[in-house]
DNA sequence: TCACCCTATATCTGAATTGATATAGTTTCT
DNA sequence: AGAAACTATATCAATTCAGATATAGGGTGA
């Protein structure tokens, strides 16, 4: 129900091809919203039914014909009814956190090589990030935003097991109500 | 492809109905991963016939029938092995500071009634992890790992409006190459 | 020139996910 | 007794999403 909002947000500025949507959603958006070509076609084609966007195609002047789309003052207003809506809680589904849930199941060596590989990954994202060249304004801060989390995250993982200081089960809680 | 996974972690310990499977589920693995019974009865019939659980119908002494499942050998090695398969960073799809990336297109007033709902809004989910009961062992970490990373973003919202400090946006990249 | 990569469009399949609905017995409160 | 809430099963429709595939012109380097 949102990626078509994101849509209008990154066309809030200047007008776009369905191509370059992709690509700063990609490069910008990074890891807050992410969304393929295939969602993205047809989202521009809900929205222009809606009367979010107007579509102009540019004539083959010199390669094929590209087809670049425009807010328009409905899509604007649209754009900031959906921003003033309340917005869920993270929910964040996280298959590295889930596994970490279950890791009672592996024996202790292989807990820590988990761990320690799971800090890696993260580690790599976070660089990636800080290399990507960074956008601007608001998007800065976002991705700002979702480093720090990212930071966070290691910590926590690094807290489970990167000096082998917890790779044992914690101990069972000492009272637990249902 | 990983609800199957998260059900076998939860059958690890002790065979299950897809009702408690469902209800620990929400209240255990929290809000790391989160699924509907429409997505569970036919996981679990999916994982039955790949021979990763057994159904055993517990006849209706008292109630209605209840379906048990119960973790096979093999359903144990598939976990494992989903286990100890590289995980993705976390993606993190996330509407709230989704929204914040393009706070440009409301008007200043506005930006920080949005920061300052978003901040309380997870300041309730904090409080609502916090409140209901810690599971076990792993589960119990890994929940205290989404707290963490709930508290993170919560920093980041208030550096960002919490004291009207910059609910203008940031100065412009000196340099933005593309 | 040929191969390869990039820009750019778009569709199709299948899986994952959500939300609504249906059924039915049990317990609990009033 | 009646209403409401809980346990428990299950299906349906609609949407979202990921991954693969198709087409085609342009630019670059071997």
């Amino acid at each position: 129900m949102s990626l078509p909002h994101v849509l209008l947000g990154l066309l809030w500025t200047s007008p776009s091809t369905g191509y370059d949507l992709a690509r700063s959603l990609d490069e910008d958006v990074a890891p807050l919203w992410r969304a393929e070509m295939s969602q993205i076609y047809p989202a521009l084609a809900r929205l222009r039914r809606a009367g979010f966007v107007l579509l102009r195609v540019l004539g083959p002047r010199r390669g094929p014909r590209r087809n670049l789309y425009r807010i328009t003052a409905t899509g604007r207003r649209e754009l900031k009814r959906w921003l003033a809506e309340p917005a869920a809680p993270p929910s964040s589904k996280d298959e590295g956190l889930t596994k970490i849930a279950f890791l009672e199941a592996l024996p202790a060596p292989e807990r820590h090589a988990l761990l320690a590989r799971y800090e890696r990954t993260i580690g790599e994202e976070i660089r990636r990030l800080r290399d990507t060249a960074p956008p601007d304004g608001f998007r800065r801060e976002a991705r700002r935003g979702a480093v720090d989390r990212l930071e966070a995250t290691r910590r926590w993982v690094r807290s489970l097991g990167g000096d082998s200081a917890v790779v044992a089960p914690p101990a069972a809680a000492p009272l637990k109500k249902r």
